[in-house]
DNA sequence: GCTTGACATGTAATTTCTTACATGTAATAA
DNA sequence: TTATTACATGTAAGAAATTACATGTCAAGC
């Protein structure tokens, strides 16, 4: 029963604090998502499978059947083996950009559009994590990881977006 | 025997040119696996169920038991209607940026190393990204798209190889 | 009292993805 | 001639991920 990256994901969001299955489930919606997607019924299994390593342990329970969690020594302890000793892989998925290679497929209009659109999101989660960037107290050394964290946010959305306007732009000079 | 995103990309590479698995396996491994990484394995029976849905066709036989197969002219349209009518999955996964998220776990030292690691890595792949460039003739109308799509992973790389090193001089100024 | 929505936790079925197994051909260089 | 490498195609087993199923609590507003 060998531990993935989704489970580390949740042994180190359970040594900063301890937390239900269902806070994990929204920290990821929230912020982890973006970078590694999940949802509920892959969350309650896996701190079944952490329990059972004996990586986290429950530490309290709350109102509706709730259950704490934190994690133990021994957690925190394969957390960091994990960070430093494995490679993490290297692959990058997104069907967005996917169907980039595609588009030569579509009449020049659509392609447009598509781009149009992609360009948009990434305006939008830009918007979005600027936002978050702002309540981030400046110079905080608690939060300079978190800062570090969200600015690879900003920077990729951002770039991705200017990417977008500019690709459109290459389509309409040659429209014309 | 829905088709999905594999397949999908599967057929738009067929629809330009008439391949082989083993050629659609490299083609992912050189270019498609950057933002949709896939093995062998996969694509062998995704091929079988494309034929088998009529999408694509065997349109030759080469040596070593090599077949090369095409897309039919349902294959174009299905591929079509999945650019324009289907909504992509706005979902990534990184594992190097999730585990920037943990980076706070580890010794300063530590987390520095890690994210000069990352930026060697997107450097690396920028000047990888700016040869391939560079072999495409600027202004050819027929190679517009494979120029866009280029970009995209040039300012990608660019954007995060100066977020790494941001990152790394911020860890710096507090260490001092 | 009732309805809606957020809270809360799970399981089941299916699909997708990875790793390992398994086999064989043709060309090239030592 | 023999070893190595690139070519070439598949299957099997297991892990991970998604979608759907399934249940129940508590608070707020009507």
């Amino acid at each position: 029963m060998a531990i993935g990256t989704l489970g580390h994901a949740l042994l180190g969001l359970l040594v900063q604090r301890e937390c239900t299955g269902y806070e994990l489930t929204r920290t990821f919606d929230e912020s982890l998502a973006h970078v590694w997607p999940t949802k509920h019924s892959q969350i309650y299994p896996e701190l079944a499978k952490l329990q059972a390593a004996g990586l986290i342990r429950q530490s309290g329970a709350g109102p509706r059947g709730s259950k704490t969690y934190a994690a133990t020594a021994e957690g925190l302890a394969e957390v960091r083996r994990w960070m430093r000793d494995t490679i993490p892989s290297e692959s990058v998925r997104t069907e967005r950009m996917l169907r980039v290679f595609f588009l030569w497929l579509m009449p020049p209009e659509e392609a447009m559009t598509y781009l149009r659109e992609v360009g948009g999101r990434h305006r939008e989660r830009l918007a979005h994590y600027e936002a978050i960037a702002a309540t981030i107290p400046a110079g905080d050394p608690a939060n300079r990881m978190s800062r570090i964290a969200i600015e690879a946010g900003i920077r990729f959305e951002s770039a991705m977006g200017e990417w977008a306007s500019w690709a459109v732009d290459e389509l309409e000079k040659c429209a014309s």
